[in-house]
DNA sequence: TTTATATTTATCGTACACGATATAATCGCA
DNA sequence: TGCGATTATATCGTGTACGATAAATATAAA
């Protein structure tokens, strides 16, 4: 592979994914407006809808976020009484986040906000074959990434 | 499609997109670091060394950045004497970037970046034929998104 | 048991990212 | 020619990201 292939590569690829995720929360944010979520706060009550009290060490794994990035957030979070930040009695080192009566009701305003996604990625010329395929190299990108 | 299906869909595409986005900056952070240089600042420079000379205008459509994002980036490499920023003499509003000696001998410091990346990525189960499915993909998505 | 080490969060500083808004220059049209 | 609409940047406030570091707790080795 000559340099400029390589250039062409990291580059083609590399900042199409970045351009992709700036533009994937900006078509989540006016559904998630409605709710006075930002899209990272979304993600943390997807986790929690699925799984309910999570130490922020799971929900960092989970979400790819550090603790100086997660901290902040569910502060935010726990201010809005989203959630609850508790220290672990097992562990006093672990903090547990817990849905609120508030995080859980927010569930029913929020299932129909994946409808709304796909319905605004419509019409494409992107077949659901081609998006598994897209998922698929992504998860292994990921993986390498990640390493 | 039901809504598990969406629900599905809708995050196991988008948020590996916007995960593989923070890793991807992470994978270029340590290159970037020895020449001082963030990842937006650098895909300004891509930009600027393809093209020198581009209005704040053209760089915010190729890099999908607004003004309120470039303004204080673009500064922050003037400050660094990475580039110039001047009033456009044809129109008034507009304001012309180009690069300093310093941005352009970074240059020759930046080239083997790529091959770095892509050193990286290698040794992955990810054949090029993929990437390139990946890639197109991609962009089909961002049109989309962009719309 | 001590003490060194590792783990889990939190804090701080810097740099994006972006909605809302402001300002100045240019354009279009009556 | 004017003057309202559009365009190009800039400013401001809030919310992530993240490297570096700190602080508290738990674990392990001597």
């Amino acid at each position: 592979m000559t340099d400029g292939e390589k250039l062409l590569l990291s580059n083609q690829v590399c900042f199409p994914v970045v351009v992709a995720s700036r533009l994937i929360t900006r078509v989540y944010s006016p559904f998630l407006e409605e709710l006075d979520l930002t899209y990272p706060q979304y993600l943390v009550l997807l986790a929690l809808w699925e799984t309910d009290r999570q130490t922020v060490g799971e929900l960092s794994r989970k979400l790819f976020l550090d603790s100086n990035t997660l901290t902040p957030l569910l502060k935010r979070m726990e201010e809005k009484e989203l959630v609850y930040r508790n220290r672990s009695k097992q562990d006093e080192r672990s903090v547990v986040i817990s849905l609120s009566e508030t995080g859980i009701g927010l569930k029913e305003k929020a299932v129909c906000i994946p409808d709304q996604i796909i319905r605004s990625l419509e019409g494409s010329s992107v077949s659901t074959e081609e998006i598994l395929k897209f998922r698929e190299t992504l998860g292994k990108l990921i993986a390498i990434l990640d390493k």
